[in-house]
DNA sequence: GCAATGAATGAACGATCATTCATTAAGCCG
DNA sequence: CGGCTTAATGAATGATCGTTCATTCATTGC
């Protein structure tokens, strides 16, 4: 601790306001709140942000950014679809359950933006599940998956996966590595494939 | 109108408030926004609910029982696991695209109840859950299923039906009725059962 | 050591919050 | 008409909101 010395008061409001928002919601959430939380009094956030609106940009597009940086890394080097899905929804199962709260308040509060911070977060967000729509596409082009819509399977996907938030708790009864799997059973399933995980199962894809 | 002359402010503050906070979120929502949506003063919501909290409770548990009881009389007279499991998707999804504000502030602000009104919303949300965990179970147990943890599957079949709410849209390109079979097919598919749809893929449950 | 800088303070601002209440108005039953 | 109930009003309450700002303080570069 020797040039961590100087002030990463900027850094502290960032987590402790991700904290507060995810726990209890933007508009809940007051700046004495944030300011408390950290240990200062609230005239001092305004040092580090110009307002409560652009803190909680600043959470919102970092995570996306970051998350989307992660996900192009995750599937850098895998080609065919099926390992793609399945590095994706590894992936996806993974960053939710290591960040809940990042997660959480990207996807709840894109309300409380105002507009041109909206519009922008929406891009990002569409930008990421493309990936997954393209996957799912270039699959069901080479029938290897049976998908009634893709669009509506890229959303259901991503809804199914997210919900992971709701019950993974560390030294819960399923573990990281077992709940990531158990959702990449299910998504393979839930696009009409089958891994023939046993051995004792398969699924006759076409005559 | 020679009856419902006297005063239907009761429903109309609930209306108006469902709509707002599900637009809005609970703590966003002031009291004279309700009011003035409704068309009366502050002061008048007072005369129908007791605070603001009480209204919130109101209309999350109003929910949570109507949802709840049309759920038992969507499956009374099913019979079979996968029979029972079709019904259940149908009746959320057309549930949700019916009324989807009802559905979003009986998921979301759970965190703005107190206490007391919040576990009475838990103990209805697993009574719902559970309707479903058991189809999965019973389904599992007569192996037509292939389900890795009917935990895990109930919660994120659940959150992959809830996700509809997010992009279905009156008069978009998919209809009430092609949604809810997109989500039939899908489903089936995710608990690893296939259903012969056009009568060229099948699979093969079991030696 | 001294000036410059970045950061924290704490009081103050106008606005808005949920809630209360005395008062007024209006429909209902006799 | 007259008494009774129900509902709407609008002003007032104290609390809390996001934000501003003059001031203080500690650190840094020179």
């Amino acid at each position: 601790m020797l040039k961590t010395k100087r002030s990463d008061t900027r850094n502290d409001v960032r987590r402790e306001a991700l904290r507060l928002f995810s726990e209890n919601g933007y508009a809940a959430v007051s700046m004495r709140d944030i300011a408390e939380a950290v240990g200062i009094r609230q005239g001092g956030i305004y040092n580090h942000f110009a307002s409560k609106q652009d803190l909680l940009a600043d959470l919102m597009t970092g995570h996306m950014e970051t998350l989307i940086e992660a996900l192009n890394e995750a599937l850098s080097d895998v080609a065919n679809p099926v390992a793609r899905l399945q590095a994706f929804v590894r992936f996806h199962v993974g960053y939710h359950i290591d960040k809940p709260d990042d997660v959480f308040i990207a996807y709840m509060e894109l309300r409380s933006l105002e507009p041109d911070h909206r519009e922008r977060l929406h891009t990002l967000r569409d930008r990421y599940e493309g990936v997954l729509r393209d996957i799912l596409t270039e699959g069901a082009v080479h029938g290897l998956f049976r998908i009634p819509d893709v669009a509506v399977q890229t959303r259901a996907i991503i809804a199914m996966m997210t919900g992971v938030t709701v019950w993974y708790r560390e030294g819960g009864r399923l573990g990281r590595r077992d709940t990531m799997e158990s959702y990449v059973q299910m998504t393979m399933q839930s696009v009409g494939l089958i891994e023939p995980a046993g051995g004792e199962r398969q699924c006759s894809i076409k005559p």
